[in-house]
RNA sequence: CGCGGGGUGGAGCAGUUCGGUAGCUCGUUGGGCUCAUAACCCAAAGGUCGAAGGUUCAAAUCCUUCCCCCGCAACCA
């Protein structure tokens, strides 16, 4: 019988910043399960990529003074090489620019077009000249009839796209659904989906756009760019040669795919339009859509501006790849948000790696080499306590295979380590070291010290798929293919925990991020704003105002209005500020003090209420907000250079 | 009443679907062992299961109300 295909995904990682340990998370994740696949004798496709379009890389190349292609082949090559650090085995890494993907794309959007589930319209909203963007009736009424933006007057207006009709399939859709009850996991996300969603009804949706150039161009159509989701995710069928006028045998062999593993941000979009589309090309859907959980830093999401980042690179460097890879398959939940931190991490690296497993292999090694020289004898005297363990062994790699399957990496690694806690009690049950000390026990010795090894050997392929490379030096170790037990380095070596003051109290709970936030060489969001002369410099109208009353704005929870005495500027009129600030201040606090306002902003109105200008504040890296005050030498209205 | 997630020994979590002795890991304390990476094994201490009502012979689990925390959205110009 010929192996089973089978066609596991990430989903493609969006190129406008390079990823960090949660987005790393997904391929380590999925690479996880494919290995595991492979070992159970499924042939496995491992798909995953970069997602490289959009007016957000065209833009943020541009700022750069790149190409959008410059930038993408560079933040491409650099998610590649992650992938690659972390062992993450994929088949095949696809770029939405590959011309391949580009051709198959264009034909995908005409032929949907020609059957008439695209069609032209008119995007119809509310358009800011400034902006250059268009908004919905609800944003700019929210924003108190102007642009939500920048405050300017927005007019109607309409612009050509393409829609392409969701509901003529709402109902196949829920319909495969309901009959599908594994379709979408965790299960609790079904519901949010059709609860959301179908439930409501589909809007069609808009997928085509004319405000940028960096994506994929509708062929029979100049101007038009297929917008994100049908560039996007068509990525799935057409790395494996999928054309509507003849699909490769690639693509015959392993679509459709048995999991799309993504995170559970973009589940909408493959549990709904992604499954439509396929339904609209006349394609299988995928059997299981996972939106696994976020890896969160400390107790909160990894995020620049708390600079709580962390990269993958970084905790590799300090302890290996299979540490890391072992910490997020083991304390990511299935369904909650999973937290890292660098004491979890050291704590479980010590605790699991190093005490329990490797010592357990150290031991087991060292008493093969001591005893027999590295050769256990045919002679064996073995003992019920023996058969105990070794039928555990089997019943653990069967919960472990069940697990797995279910993709509850953690939950199989729970499994494995029951067993490996088994044998490091088996160990000082059976007192090998006494039975060493008489010749006549030898026999019970060789006994026991096989059983040590016949567990270990049991283990091996199980921690193939989360640690390969530690799985193979367990392996070389024990002699798995020669025979031969010869003790090498220790698996895990145990790492020092940190001793900074911030971890070191007792009970407190040490959210520190765990790596400061690396050099920000690859990444430009945060990069140092660009020069300026000094003549752009004072476009910015900086002035010192008294705050001659402060409340907080209703309804809201961060908004203080102020009012302000600007002296002459105003020609002794208040000015009205809304401050996002009442996280920090009390009005109290702010009224008879001078602060540092941003005079010639445009004005916006925030909640309903009009802000004209801005007060100047510093945030600390930890987010701590504060007002920067003038002395009162200095009277209201007084310029600020 | 915006949407969603959560509140279980010092820390991190499981258990809640289909009520029935409150479990795991780390940490703490005491003991054992010496093959091993100051590792391993055993034992103990430690919990009003966010609060209050209710249903029930019986509630962490079901019902009602409330409190708190975290995301997202709206409001951080």
């Amino acid at each position: 019988m010929s192996a089973r295909p089978y066609y596991i995904t990430t989903a493609i990682a969006y190129t406008s910043r390079v990823p960090h340990i949660g987005n790393t998370y997904e391929a380590v994740f999925t690479d996880a399960i494919a290995r595991y696949k492979r070992t159970r004798g499924y042939d496995v496709y491992f798909l995953t990529g970069t997602d490289e379009h959009g007016q957000k890389i065209q833009k943020q190349a541009e700022a750069d003074g790149r190409t959008p292609q410059e930038h993408v082949d560079r933040i491409a090559a650099e998610v590649r090489r992650i992938w690659d650090m972390m062992d993450v085995s994929y088949d095949r890494f696809i770029r939405t620019t590959d011309p391949a993907h580009k051709r198959i794309v264009q034909k995908e959007f005409k032929r949907l077009y020609e059957q008439g589930d695209i069609y032209k319209g008119a995007y119809e909203g509310l358009y800011c000249l400034s902006c250059e963007a268009f908004y919905t009736e609800t944003q700019v009424s929210d924003a108190g009839g102007v642009c939500p933006q920048c405050g300017a007057a927005v007019e109607p207006a309409s612009e050509e796209a393409y829609f392409f009709r969701l509901s003529k399939y709402a109902d196949r859709l829920r319909a495969h659904i309901d009959a599908h009850p594994a379709f979408i996991q965790p299960e609790s996300r079904k519901n949010e989906m059709i609860k959301n969603f179908l439930d409501p009804g589909l809007q069609d949706l808009c997928v085509s756009r004319t405000s940028f150039t960096w994506g994929v161009p509708v062929d029979f159509d100049p101007g038009h760019i297929v917008y994100v989701w049908i560039d996007a995710l068509s990525n799935y069928i057409t790395a494996l040669g999928y054309d509507p006028d003849g699909p490769s045998g690639t693509f015959r062999k392993y679509w459709p795919a048995d999991v799309h593993v993504i995170g559970k941000d973009i589940l909408r979009f493959h549990t709904i339009y992604w499954p439509i589309l396929l339904m609209a090309l006349d394609l299988p859907l995928p059997r299981q859509v996972f939106g696994h959980p976020w890896l969160l830093s400390g107790t909160d999401k990894m995020s620049k501006s708390v600079g709580n980042v962390v990269y993958a690179e970084d905790l590799v460097k300090e302890f290996g790849v299979d540490a890391v890879r072992y910490y997020l398959l083991r304390e990511m939940p299935f369904a909650a948000d999973g937290v890292l931190t660098r004491t979890q991490l050291i704590t479980r690296i010590n605790a699991d790696l190093a005490n329990d497993l490797g010592n357990l292999l150290s031991r087991t090694v060292a008493m093969i080499e001591k005893y027999f020289d590295g050769r256990l004898p045919e002679a064996r005297a073995g003992a019920p306590l023996d058969a105990e363990v070794l039928a555990m062994a089997e019943d653990v790699t069967r919960r472990y295979r069940t697990a797995m399957d279910a993709l509850q990496t953690a939950a199989a690694l729970t499994e494995l380590w029951r067993l490996i806690g088994r044998a490091n009690k088996y160990i000082d049950e059976t007192e090998p070291w006494v039975l060493g000390r008489r010749e006549e026990d030898r026999p019970r010795l060789a006994a026991v010290l096989h059983t040590l090894r016949a567990v270990l050997l049991t283990l091996a392929p199980s921690l193939d798929p989360i640690m390969p490379r530690s799985a193979q030096a367990l392996r070389a170790q024990i002699g798995a293919e020669t025979g031969v037990v010869r003790k090498g380095p220790a698996l895990f070596p145990r790492i020092r925990p940190d001793e900074s003051p911030a971890e070191a109290a007792p009970g407190s709970v040490p959210p520190a991020p765990p790596v400061p936030a690396k050099a920000e060489e690859p990444e430009s969001p945060d990069k140092a704003p660009a020069e300026i002369t000094i003549d752009e410099f004072f476009r910015t109208d900086v002035r010192v105002a008294l705050v001659t009353a402060c409340e907080p704005v209703p309804k809201s929870d961060k908004l203080l209005r102020l009012e302000l005495d600007t002296g002459a500027l105003d020609g002794g009129k208040p000015r009205q500020v809304v401050s996002g600030i009442a996280q920090w201040y009390a009005p109290a606090d702010l009224v008879g003090r001078r602060v540092l306002l941003v005079a010639n902003l445009k004005p916006v109105k925030l909640r309903g209420v009009l802000s004209q200008g801005m007060i100047l504040c510093g945030e600390n890296s930890d987010g701590g907000v504060f007002a920067l005050f003038a002395p009162d030498d200095l009277a209201p209205g007084a310029k600020v250079r």
